[in-house]
DNA sequence: TTAAATTTTCAGAAATTACTGAAAATTCAA
DNA sequence: TTGAATTTTCAGTAATTTCTGAAAATTTAA
């Protein structure tokens, strides 16, 4: 399948993004065919569109499906396997989240909390188990957050997004609701 | 400087992380040591903490300047850099979360906006620009976000986290007090 | 069953990224 | 100024990651 400019530019700055969001190249440049492409591909069109081999589009492939980004779809009467994205992109954007949330979050959370199981043996122990507990913490939070996010239907995510600035005033609100006067 | 048996396992810990995070392992496990260390420390402190050529320590230093993660200080008497990290681990959180949406979310913006402005060349072209339009969009909407976060205090932003699951009821009440009866 | 079609695996090659030592550049006290 | 102390740069090397072709495994129509 031959790419058209504006496609190719596309696929090509999806790939180099992708690499700064620390996934592989083609792994990203897989996914941006297959989002703008509204027929299903099979890996051997994947491949034949990026130039890339038939093992290597097996083992990315492999990775998306391991994200829970792909959508298998398939053709009767054809043997192979075919690929689509989900229709929704607020769906696509909250799977991205959520595994991010899974590999990023979730590991450094369990790993923290090892560490804080450990016996200070002297008082820079004392100052480091501090700092430790207050990442742990924070980033406790943020996960249990992020997986509420979760929750939300695309338009409920869409709407909370929308809200914006306005959060400010909310915690306003919510301060003189729970009666702690203290404003900061 | 010796590291103990505990802040070890939290170095190593850490910069396999980081690495998980996108981030060079051994910057990560710098930025480790010096935020768990009380007292500000020099390239050649770090470098013979961590078993690091001096240059790999100028190096990683000179990345997380570029991050915004270190606080210099300068000891009286003494002609070398040393560095140390904010106290509030929040305004850390702050400054890893902004300096991420700057490299992961802008660069990505600016391109799909590039795309955007070429004209389709056929119908699959129109499908592509739809889809864009839509990543686009989500993308916008978080980075606008993400930005608005950044002007919260400290104390804000753990409300903001803290109100978790209530961000639902919260939604619920927007809807009624902009009048639109539907809930999603 | 069989065998053709298809997908997956994996050892080694290619490409990329990280690290080092040596040398250059910078800073600053005298 | 000078020169000692310190930091930075960078070309080359080491380590890691990505990619490929060939072979193994799996699937399914007949």
């Amino acid at each position: 399948m031959e790419l058209t400019q504006l496609s190719q530019s596309f696929v090509q700055h999806f790939g180099e993004m992708s690499s700064r969001w620390g996934v592989n190249r083609t792994v990203g440049q897989i996914y941006a065919v297959l989002m703008i492409t509204e027929q299903p591909m099979n890996a051997d069109q994947i491949g034949e569109t990026l130039g890339l081999s038939r093992s290597n589009v097996s083992m990315s492939l492999k990775e998306l499906h391991a994200w829970n980004l792909l959508t298998p779809v398939s053709i009767p009467g054809d043997r192979k396997d075919y690929f689509s994205t989900p229709d929704d992109v607020w769906e696509i954007a909250r799977i991205l989240i959520e595994e991010r949330r899974k590999r990023e979050m979730d590991p450094t959370l369990s790993r923290l909390r090892n560490v804080l199981l450990q016996e200070p043996c002297n008082e820079s122990d004392e100052y480091a188990l501090v700092r430790i507990r207050e990442m742990h913490d924070i980033m406790d939070l943020m996960a249990v957050w992020v997986n509420e996010m979760q929750t939300l239907s695309s338009d409920r995510l869409h709407k909370l997004f929308k809200l914006g600035a306005s959060v400010n005033k909310f915690l306003d609100m919510t301060d003189r609701l729970t009666g702690k006067g203290d404003k900061n």
